[in-house]
DNA sequence: TGAATATACTTGTTATAACATGTTGTTACA
DNA sequence: TGTAACAACATGTTATAACAAGTATATTCA
């Protein structure tokens, strides 16, 4: 038995859905509250409600005595998408491959079981890949999971899919938190190689941590991207008041990973 | 004449203050709804207004049948805060100060002139500034800023007050966007000298473009972060529904440099 | 004592209604 | 023709009201 969705939330996805499919032009101006109200045939309250909701997440904007239009951004305001290196790639217009370089069991790593939660003693899986957009190598990352999530991995393909995909759709374990930290490394011998850089080349290195419900650790990961290739781009601006000065910092408009070919 | 903000903006702002003051603890309950209405003597549209706000903006979450509660972070949701060095500091608990390098007017260079959207005959002011936490070198950058805004540094100190602080409160120019870009460099010789480390050792380089009221330009830096020392760190978390997966990916709870001693 | 149930309380949803405030286009007047 | 006043319309604010749904606590019964 399906759950029926709140009138409101009906009435964003509706809208939503309208936006994304491009039935209305980035600029355009959405009907009125009061034709919305007579189209959905529910109150005004329900239809503020949705707009209010379709605003927080930067779909719209509104401005009071005209009317609410379609953000021109594709920005999806305050929300941060370096969760799939695929999706990155086929951003960006490259096809994302990976190059499986191993997938084994390994014995417990101190910094690595005390950042996943695990028993000190406890085995870990490894993965170690090269990333590739279109054939030429972006990123290596090393991979440790759990062994309960890593099993999961051994009978999957990993040089199309992402372990972010598998862990996520196929056994339905939702990411629901992550944190990133960024800094530069100097590449190893080992890493080098595989990024067909010199030793010693300063890398931009990504380590993260993903969690599911009860943020229970998923998997941790270092990746090393060619700083040639990849560079992460943030965008900050006001649109207008907020309010007084930049007291409180600039509102993110956009960050992300940004390619160069 | 003042004018006079609504009254679910006075709640908020109420609330607001009480929590930043600390007189509530993380964690804990706000009064109910209901006794909030009757405290500020309005209706609970208003008080569910302010609430609504208050989440929006990370200080507090609520649970359906069970109350609000303060936030436990202090992040300042999807606002990002790295603009200033001093700030940055004083947030890690470290003393900032400045050695004053160089402050030159130089040749047009054309990449930063091209930056800066100036006139590529146009010559530039440059500032080297080596950024100090305690006395301990953090991170080296070369600021570039079109003649105008250039000469308001020749009679500043640049030893005790960044340029964005200058610029700012000082003259009154507000800093409205900025864009910034995250990478990895090799310290080259100069700045491997002035932050103590060996030629060649990775350093994070942050290279932002800040700019004021109509787009304007008004300067570019490159900031070149000893990675030992500094690193970014982000926190990306999904509170509850938000909808469906993760197609979307998740907001972004908090971006900031985390500082190690 | 332990589990099921009832109850009170809390937030979530939705409708109706009135007025405030900002914008735009039209109309009337100089 | 140009400007000022006005009307129509849009969103913003706020109150009242009722019910839905989730949670916690007290109560009852086995």
């Amino acid at each position: 038995m399906e759950q029926q969705a709140s009138k409101h939330e009906q009435v964003k996805q509706h809208l939503h859905k309208e936006i994304t499919e491009g039935n209305y032009e980035p600029g355009e101006k959405l009907p009125s509250e009061k034709r919305l109200c007579d189209y959905f045939k529910v109150s005004r309250v329900t239809v503020r409600h949705a707009l209010q909701n379709l605003e927080n997440d930067g779909f719209i904007y509104r401005k009071q005595g005209v009317g609410a239009f379609v953000s021109n951004q594709n920005y999806k305001s305050n929300l941060v998408r370096l969760t799939d290196f695929a999706e990155d790639m086929r951003q960006a217009g490259l096809q994302s491959s990976s190059r499986l370089i191993e997938l084994k069991k390994v014995d417990p790593i101190k910094e690595v079981n005390e950042i996943l939660d695990i028993r000190p003693d406890m085995k870990l899986i490894q993965v170690d890949r090269v990333r590739l957009g279109s054939g030429k190598p972006i990123a290596f990352d090393t991979t440790w999971l759990p062994p309960g999530y890593g099993q999961l991995l051994f009978d999957e393909d990993l040089t199309t899919q992402t372990i972010y995909n598998i862990i996520e759709e196929k056994y339905e374990i939702p990411i629901n938190a992550g944190s990133y930290r960024i800094t530069a490394a100097n590449a190893n011998k080992f890493i080098s190689k595989h990024l067909k850089l010199s030793e010693g080349d300063a890398v931009l290195e990504i380590d993260r941590c993903s969690r599911t419900t009860g943020n229970k650790k998923v998997y941790f990961q270092k990746r090393y991207y060619n700083p040639t290739h990849v560079s992460y781009v943030m965008e900050l601006s006001r649109t207008d008041e907020s309010q007084g000065p930049s007291k409180q910092g600039l509102p993110l408009k956009e960050f992300s990973p940004r390619f160069a070919k």
